[in-house]
RNA sequence: CGGGGCGUAGCGCAGCCUGGUAGCGCACUUGCUUCGGGAGCAAGGGGUCGGUGGUUCGAAUCCACUCGCCCCGACCA
């Protein structure tokens, strides 16, 4: 393998393809289109689904594990939901050597399996609401595929829960949103954009699907999560009824929402850089390493000591690793480091020692600064909190600067091939008007964002008058 | 599926045009010296040249077919 990344300038796919497989996140797999997620990439998978598992308890869902085989009759039941994943569904035709009978869907999404069990399992008002959430794999077959934004298997976490009324389902709906903001923004150090997809882009069965929407460096919008409203198309298909309080039978209303192992991927492009990942601290799963140095044997062994004195007392405060491997340099780990995004690099060599200091350096901006020994205790946790302010305020930075007014549809042709970025335009609502847009520019109604839409202006293609405010970009 | 590119040592590549029995860098092994931004020297190990068939005294090299991968477009988290 070549020593250094594709410089971004050069060539900004080869640039995120060298950061994912020399980071040693993930590799290519001997099955087309689908990849290896290797430790480095998984122990970032865990701290992700660690965060989002307790914010998911914490509002009252549980776990649970449904089936990867779906009945193919099943997805036939709702038709929007069928139309949209029949062209990229994987289908099991045989088990046991035999044909089988009804054929099996490796699942897309689980919506019909789950919900012909929730048939079974709600009765009454009293069942509801039901909030589960589940951590698996789907299969979706992509014609094109890349390594953690698009594959063919990825990993991730589907909510599907059921409520008694409307509203209820919606604030279901928001709540989950919110939720996704905040990991968004305090965990991942994302700045991203909630928002509501237009009938085009929405959930293949929902009423209506809000998003949060990422801008990744290279200009391009990647989204980063969804939460569907599901209202009763399914639970009618589903027959998954209750007993009111009054007596009568309704049907549930129902939500789903998930995010996928394609958020390693928004991290890798929305704070990478040519040295390779930056992780945030709060999802890093080494938060600071530490990288001794000495030249002669007595230098060894009083460094190694106070590096063991150092990590016993910093390790339940923050993740910090020694690397004390001695056949590789002091200056090959600072790179190789830097390549797996660590946060924060601790040197201790005899220069140090004799000053009882030590110099830490940040992944950001590759700065080193002297910290005494004494307190380092106190000063890490504070730097890496600096860290994690920082790095969200360069991607926030980062999205101002890229987000712009669209202007007239001729110089929003123009920016979009030149800029990239986000384009601020009114929309008529119009499908033809989104259609034709999305044909000419290759850019998309990313959302209609939840926030400011109390102005009006005129419809991007069409120039009619209109109170949609949308946010349009091209997209992974 | 359309367009482009590539298959030679674990990785990155040269050699191919003009056939003569395979080489470079990194990595790996051993030893010594090194170690504050990808260490140096020395000695080693490792390849059915993607596959099949053909041309030829002789094929990595020429011809035909085939398989695979990557990138760019149409579908999507």
């Amino acid at each position: 393998m070549s020593k250094v990344i594709t410089p971004r300038g050069e060539d900004a796919a080869r640039w995120y393809t060298d950061v994912v497989l020399r980071s040693e996140l993930a590799d290519y797999s001997p099955v087309k289109g689908c990849m290896v997620i290797r430790p480095q990439g998984y122990a970032l998978w865990e701290r992700i689904q660690g965060a989002l598992d307790a914010r998911f308890k914490e509002t009252g869902h549980q776990n649970a594990y449904f089936p990867l085989f779906i009945p193919e009759s099943f997805l036939h039941k709702e038709k929007a939901h069928v139309e949209g994943f029949s062209p990229e569904l994987a289908v099991v035709t045989i088990g046991g050597g035999k044909e089988l009978e009804e054929k099996l869907v490796v699942r897309p999404t689980s919506e019909t399996i789950m919900y012909s069990m929730f048939a079974k399992w709600i009765r009454s008002y009293r069942d509801l609401p039901l909030l589960l959430n589940q951590w698996s794999n789907v299969v979706r077959w992509e014609m094109r595929t890349r390594l953690f934004l698009r594959t063919t298997e990825f990993l991730w976490q589907e909510g599907h829960t059921a409520h008694a009324t409307e509203p209820e389902a919606e604030a279901e709906t928001l709540k989950i949103l919110d939720l996704y903001y905040d990991f968004a923004h305090n965990q991942m150090a994302l700045p991203v954009l909630k928002g509501l997809k237009s009938e085009q882009e929405k959930f293949a069965g929902a009423l209506r699907t809000y998003c949060i929407e990422a801008l990744m460096q290279d200009g391009k919008a990647l989204q980063a999560g969804t939460s569907h409203n599901l209202g009763q198309n399914f639970s009618k298909v589903f027959d998954v009824k209750f007993q009111n309080r009054e007596g009568g039978t309704e049907h549930v209303w129902q939500t789903s929402w998930g995010v996928s192992t394609r958020l390693i991927g928004a991290l890798v492009l929305g704070h990478g850089d040519d040295a390779g990942l930056i992780l945030p601290p709060a999802l890093a799963p080494t938060q600071i390493v530490v990288v001794p140095i000495w030249k002669t044997d007595e230098e060894k062994s009083t460094v190694r000591q106070t590096v063991e004195k150092l990590i016993d007392s910093l390790a339940p405060h923050v993740r910090i690793h020694a690397d004390l491997r001695e056949e590789v340099s002091p200056g090959f780990k600072f790179n190789e480091w830097e390549l797996k995004g660590v946060p924060l690099r601790i040197e201790l060599g005899p220069r140090d020692l004799a000053k009882g200091q030590v110099m830490v350096a940040s992944r950001l901006d590759r700065r080193k600064e002297p910290v005494p020994l004494g307190e380092l205790v106190v000063k890490l946790p504070e730097l890496l909190a600096q860290f994690q302010r920082s790095l969200y305020d360069r991607a926030l930075k980062f999205r101002n600067d890229n987000t712009r007014p669209a202007g007239t549809y001729s110089e929003f042709k123009e920016q979009i091939e030149t800029l990239g970025g986000f384009f601020e335009a009114y929309w008529c609502r119009n499908s033809q008007c989104e259609t034709k847009i999305k044909e000419e520019t290759k850019a998309t109604i990313r959302c209609i964002p939840l926030d400011g839409q109390d102005g009006e202006g005129a419809c991007l293609f069409c120039g009619s008058l209109s109170r949609t405010r949308v946010i349009l970009a091209r997209a992974y």
